[in-house]
DNA sequence: AGCGCCCATGAATACGATTACATTCATGGC
DNA sequence: GCCATGAATGTAATCGTATTCATGGGCGCT
């Protein structure tokens, strides 16, 4: 009992193998009764397209890769806000009648072949390879192969990337504070050249002081690893410094989860007497007490921009880089100053 | 410019075809000499073998579909568990050679054609499809396909499942209440056959009391829906209620975050008057204050059973279901009782 | 009526690998 | 010295579909 084949159906319709395949694929070129008593036929038993042969064939494929890096993308306690991204690309990928293809790599060997030129994939789509620009930079020059990276969108530089305004989230943040009356506002993140993200968050931060006639001192600022144990760490020296401050702005939610722990710990309650702000809309973050006020990328948003870039790349289309608008989501963890 | 094929390979290899395709595949039928030097060519023009045609004449297929439940599976908010499921199954995949499709649906349609009738995957993975017992039971019963199902393990039951011991979960859980002095411990979660895993908590819990000479009683017991705002309205009736108790075990860690929140607003300390222990230990709650007791599911593990039990069935050997022992994570909010 | 054209379909081929079968060559047993 | 054996490779068929090219029949136009 082998698989059942489009001859089969072909036999069953009386028609030819050919108009099967045409008949399926909604070709104009056969008769609207023949196309119909086929479709049916198909579907009575059971048929679908080999979808092996049928790349094989016309040369086409319609899969797409989500490469997610091993360490930083999937393991929840890291970024979190991958998730909704990774389903909304699914989602995104499915309306297009694409397949999405999962893996969890490092950057180290030749991916582009394992998909491209394996013919498994017609396009890829990088998550959380913040740390790889380098790299990155040098595939995108490759034109023959499709790729697109989630991350922080750079004028000018080459490849093609879907990314957060990451500047305008900061700065959003920061205003809100600001027009809580806060005046002296730490920032805890990593602002190196490494993270780009992370650095475009601390200058929207810093633009939206300047704005409001105030320096960003670097003794309100505090390097953190993105992680929870990270903003704890980076909190507890921010408090070691003995520096005046009313509120903080977290680069990351995970990063203001540690931080109001150390803060409470230190005996000073948040918001009462310290606002913090955070970065993602993580689940969790609506659920905890404080309920987190914070910066919301919209993953759903993201997901049909990726997509859709992804596949403009895959036809030939010229395609840009895209930044999406992130908004201000405001809880229970900010309060007016004093 | 067309790609490069192993034809192309042989030729510069001064071999046949056929000997490309062997030596590729480290068959013991090409001298060891003829092999690497195929292999070295092939590498040095990055070739890579086309997945579409191997497949095809193989007929074998070297992918596995991983189907989500649409809403319950990838919304973090409902249950961020599912993402390091998602990652160790990938990861355990890959590591036997496998791809994953991942796909975000109902389970309206006939999801079976989509992937192995139509070859795109040699077998399916099916997550938070809780609801759809009856579906899955008659899927069970066709066994022509590879379906693995990630949920509860019942008894006799027709189909492959893989799953975590619940009843074992809430029986830890309990006893650990138990043994911190508290007596009147209540359940907060759904324990009708709906939801057998969250059924089967409440039996462990049940169980547990038992063995201690206490009754489960019907006033400790809130229905909550699986979130946080479930768990908040369960803690509200609880309180309404009056019943006198000193502990909760939550049939998940989102409704225990939720019911944290409402005994707070009620000014009743979590854990000074009130013991929280939780389940799932999603990533957020050992970063939420106070961090949450709560019973893991080992992730990784499960992975590695479920690709381990699916590639068995695909291979068409025998297979069992297995169970899963979860571990209780002691934190901050339970405490000795009084 | 006859010519050409288009529409619907059939026949045949190609996609790129796997694999059953054929072939070659060296070896060893008698 | 000859045939059976087996190792290493080549030849060719094949997987199931998309697609090109050929074909036939109906129809409009002159």
């Amino acid at each position: 009992m082998s698989r059942i084949t489009s001859l089969d159906i072909a036999k069953l319709a009386g028609v030819s193998q050919a108009t099967v395949s045409r008949a399926l694929r909604e070709s104009p070129l056969v008769r609207p009764e023949t196309r119909q008593r086929v479709q049916r036929i198909a579907r009575e038993h059971h048929y679908s397209v080999d979808s092996a042969a049928r790349s094989l064939r016309s040369r086409r494929n319609h899969t797409i890769a989500m490469l997610v890096h091993e360490e930083s993308g999937m393991d929840s306690a890291i970024n979190p806000f991958f998730t909704s991204l990774l389903a909304s690309i699914t989602q995104a990928a499915a309306a297009n009648g694409y397949d999405v293809l999962l893996s969890l790599q490092q950057l180290s060997e030749n991916w582009i072949a394992d998909y491209e030129t394996s013919n498994k994939a017609a396009g890829i789509i990088l998550l959380g390879y913040g740390g790889y620009r380098d790299y990155i930079r040098k595939v995108a020059l490759l034109d023959d192969a499709h790729v697109l990276t989630w991350g922080p969108v750079v004028d000018g530089q080459p490849g093609h990337f879907v990314g957060c305004d990451n500047r305008q989230g900061g700065y959003l943040a920061t205003r809100h504070l600001l027009a809580l009356g806060h005046r002296a506002i730490a920032f805890l993140g990593d602002t190196s050249d490494d993270y780009p993200e992370f650095q475009s968050r601390y200058f929207g931060y810093a633009q939206a002081l300047a704005e409001a006639g105030l320096p960003a001192t670097a003794n309100l600022q505090c390097q953190a690893p993105a992680s929870a144990p990270g903003g704890a760490q980076a909190a507890r020296e921010l408090l070691r410094r003995g520096v005046d401050f009313s509120a903080a702005f977290c680069a990351s939610d995970l990063i203001a989860l540690g931080a109001i722990r150390t803060f409470r710990d230190a005996g000073r309650n948040v918001p009462a007497q310290i606002s913090v702000v955070g970065f993602d809309d993580i689940p969790a973050v609506a659920h905890t007490t404080p309920a987190l006020t914070t910066v919301r990328q919209d993953t759903a948003l993201a997901g049909t921009a990726i997509v859709s870039t992804l596949l403009r790349l895959i036809a030939g289309q010229p395609a840009a880089s895209t930044l999406l608008a992130p908004s201000l989501i405001v809880r229970e963890s900010s309060a007016r100053c004093g």
